[in-house]
DNA sequence: CAGCGCAACTTATGATCAAAATTTGGGGAC
DNA sequence: GTCCCCAAATTTTGATCATAAGTTGCGCTG
């Protein structure tokens, strides 16, 4: 088990750092790490089977883009969303993530809308499955590649931050809801980058962020 | 020297990657850190008299937030701005800041005006005195003052990831144009706080952002 | 319920290994 | 004879680990 962590670790010539990095990402955003969850340093160590300096490293970067929250007594957990915090992270996705459709509204050509829509198939039939951890990786993923058409990289990273910060709760409330009553704009916002239509590209992300924050919201 | 400078780290019960971390972060906004200039971890940990592992999670950290950027073999810098990514930025300051001054104009209290009054009244003193770096700081802690008063930490720390990224090219423009011409919305802003006028913050703010923006721009 | 001690964890150091950049030297072309 | 380019050696820097030292929180005892 732990050499199986050891041997997915070690794959390619990347550093373990950005391994570790990886792994914890994921794991805030599709996998197991649930709100108020403390993460420890010694408990990554065996889990991942890592040294204790590329976990630090990894801790610090996810703690610095808002994914893990630092309690004063050194002490680092999953943060737990209030109704106050939801509704700034729906206020700034909303300030950030319009913006980015507009821009790539107006530079998506027919190969990013294909990849759009090839992932938005597979979405749905996560969806149909009932496949949580699909639908969220496959709707992660549509936002991800339409933010990089928008050839922004810094809106691109903040908006980033803002998905690891609710990724957490999004799952708790998945789990609970299943995967009916999901928002989908996602048929209007290919729709709209089609014609180049950069204002209803952006009204069809302003749908699907408010929809999925007051989904989460309505959760507590 | 080496020894002041571990004298000046060693302060409070502070941790020692903290300490780095604000000391490298200041040197980012108001120090002498310009962009393209390489940053090493050794040079760190002579120039700081820290070990390698709090410095390593300082660096870490300023990447993770901008501040710093990581080349593909495994070297560290300074970024150096083009037109489009300071076209960029201040997209991005746009979407965000006028948004944080409307939440500032709705809580700020007598006390906070006070704040950002007597913080102005140093900033226009650094001004006459020619004093590039007072300046940076004094208008850096204004913004910080009027972000905190909006209460929305996110945002607020999404906007400080913005200044991160373009405090050393500021710095550099106003070592090559002194402190002339520089924007200074900042009594209108106190004003639409006073009278609790959200718009109007957001205006000034709006102004001030694409003033100081235009100006970096301008400098290439 | 206050004080004490134990256990778990974090912080930090320095050593060691690996990789990248820089310098250096030689060979060839003009 | 001078200049340039390529390759080997050196040096600088980064990555990782093992371990020591210091905190924190918790449970136990009185």
């Amino acid at each position: 088990m732990a050499e199986n962590a050891a041997e997915a670790r070690t794959q390619a010539g990347m550093p373990a750092h950005e391994q570790v990095y990886r792994n914890l990402r994921e794991a805030v955003l599709f996998g197991t790490l649930a709100p108020g969850e403390p993460v420890t340093i010694q408990g990554l160590v065996e889990r991942l089977g890592a040294g204790m300096t590329p976990v630090r490293e990894a801790i610090r970067r996810l703690t610095a883009e808002g994914a893990l929250q630092a309690l004063g007594n050194r002490r680092i957990e999953v943060p737990v969303l209030g109704a106050a915090a939801l509704e700034e992270l729906t206020e700034a996705r909303l300030a950030l993530e319009p913006r980015l459709a507009v821009r790539a509204a107006g530079r998506a050509g027919p190969e990013e809308v294909a990849r759009l829509v090839e992932i938005d198939a597979r979405l749905d039939r996560a969806i149909l499955r009932g496949d949580i951890e699909g639908y969220l990786r496959e709707n992660h993923a549509f936002h991800s590649v339409l933010n990089d058409t928008a050839q922004a990289p810094v809106m691109k990273a903040l908006t980033e931050s803002l998905w690891l910060r609710f990724g957490p709760s999004l799952r708790v409330v998945c789990g609970q809801m299943g995967t009916r009553h999901l928002p989908d704009c996602h048929k209007d916002l290919v729709r709209a980058l089609e014609v180049r239509d950069g204002a209803a590209a952006a009204r069809a992300i302003e749908q699907d962020v408010a929809q999925g924050m007051e989904m989460i919201l309505q959760s507590l």
